[in-house]
DNA sequence: GCTCTTTGTGTCATTTTAACACTTTCAAAT
DNA sequence: ATTTGAAAGTGTTAAAATGACACAAAGAGC
């Protein structure tokens, strides 16, 4: 018997445990994130992409099927935030029964996996599928309020962020191909939250070798067109080698 | 019959989310780590403290519950690493093998919650129980193999400590309430696991002002006995709730 | 050609960093 | 009593990094 269980392993939910994800995205403007609307829930209610694991599935791909089953979005590096698991984290009464109507254990423990990725807005269209009735990026500053105890892990990826962007430079994944020191100067302060002195940003950007200018610029802005640049892969993977420290703002 | 499930749920182990804790002491010359010697398995393999958690335990709970059974260790503020969740992760056979023997579905796919924390090793003497057979401070240098994936674990707290201790002066908690200079930078040595200058490690401790000087000094030993500090909690918080960046090395 | 908007650039005073060596103090041994 | 060994404690300097700050240049639209 134990082993017809094992057999269907592959087939089966693991009742217990999810995963979600949190992806930021940059407008250009301000930060935003993607998130679903559940099919079934009445009014407006965002959630974050996720849901259970298979049993046989390990966390990370879990993490990028279920992202891609709700949203469509496919080939992205997803980085574990950490586990979510008080017990009541999925014991709001508009959750609850939502869970009724699409999971067969729906009073089931659940303790989650939260996972977090950057990405160039442009690159990825999201279309809802599966349970999602809709997938949209929404600012990351107008969210006040999502299902189960997704807002929390929101609130730890935002400052996860905040870290990762002084000792990492990972704000490149959320920024075109070729991109303007500009672009790249407002998605730090949107990250950070705070004004950054555009002078100082600049030297430090260009101190650290990560980025080439290219030969084109801007046009069409009606205003001084700026120099473009691309992210300079090989100094980057010297750098995320050699450990830096130096990073801050 | 749903109900039932729901109401033996508080004496229910759930078969699949353990948690496990790396708890780091310093013995004044290097970083050690507690491990168990598990009951029933030949030979000396040691692994992390970590269990199953009950249904409707936070996991946060789970994992002080779980290290005070097992090696006696309470009160101890544990944070969390993440969780770990490769379908693999519990079979090696000498892993699986004991397994059968404590658990109910010995073959349940198991994810894990990992924890660290920092402790004064005097403060805290090991004692086994449940089934640990053993429970012991063990250099983390020394350490080349360890049960399931906890080798993992513990390389991931190990490089989270690193991180860490360049945001925050989690230090403290791993020395004794009166301390020397030295003792502190030979801590931030064997956790960074590279030398230190002496002159400028000390100019930098102190600028923090976050450690105070004592009337009191160092005596019996066959040397200059050193002027003996303790920290400063308020500092502390001061500097921890505006954040620093600068604490690094 | 005027206006609007954003780009792009340099200096200076202050702070921080890294590198570096010798004297002091005590206990233990002689 | 003197010597020895072992760790504590201390300051300077040159180089680098930081933060504060203001104005000219370039293009589009009118």
């Amino acid at each position: 018997m134990r082993k017809e269980i094992k057999k269907n392993a592959a087939l089966e939910l693991n009742p217990n445990v999810s995963v979600d994800c949190v992806i930021f995205g940059f407008d250009f403007d301000k930060l935003n994130v993607l998130v679903i609307n559940r099919d079934g829930v009445d009014g407006v209610q965002w959630a974050l992409p996720g849901n259970l694991i298979y049993d046989d599935e390990h966390l990370d791909q879990a993490a990028n099927r279920v992202l891609a089953e709700l949203t469509g979005l496919q080939h992205i590096y997803l980085e574990q935030i950490g586990a979510f698991g008080d017990p009541n984290r999925i014991s709001k009464e508009s959750d609850r029964s939502w869970l009724q109507s699409i999971r067969s254990q729906p009073e089931a423990r659940v303790i989650t996996v939260a996972y977090f990725s950057l990405v160039k807005m442009e690159d990825y269209q999201p279309q809802a599928s599966s349970f999602a009735k809709s997938a949209e990026w929404i600012p990351v500053n107008e969210i006040r309020e999502l299902a189960f105890d997704h807002f929390d892990i929101l609130q730890t990826a935002k400052s996860r962020l905040k870290q990762m962007i002084k000792i990492r430079p990972i704000g490149f994944n959320l920024l075109p191909e070729k991109f303007t020191l500009s672009q790249l100067h407002k998605l730090y302060e949107s990250i950070l939250d705070k004004p950054l002195d555009k002078r100082n940003f600049r030297r430090k950007i260009q101190k650290l070798n990560i980025v080439m200018s290219l030969e084109e610029k801007q046009s069409g802005v009606p205003h001084k067109p700026s120099q473009l640049f691309m992210f300079d892969k090989e100094h980057y993977l010297l750098l995320t080698q050699n450990g830096f420290d130096n990073f801050g703002f």
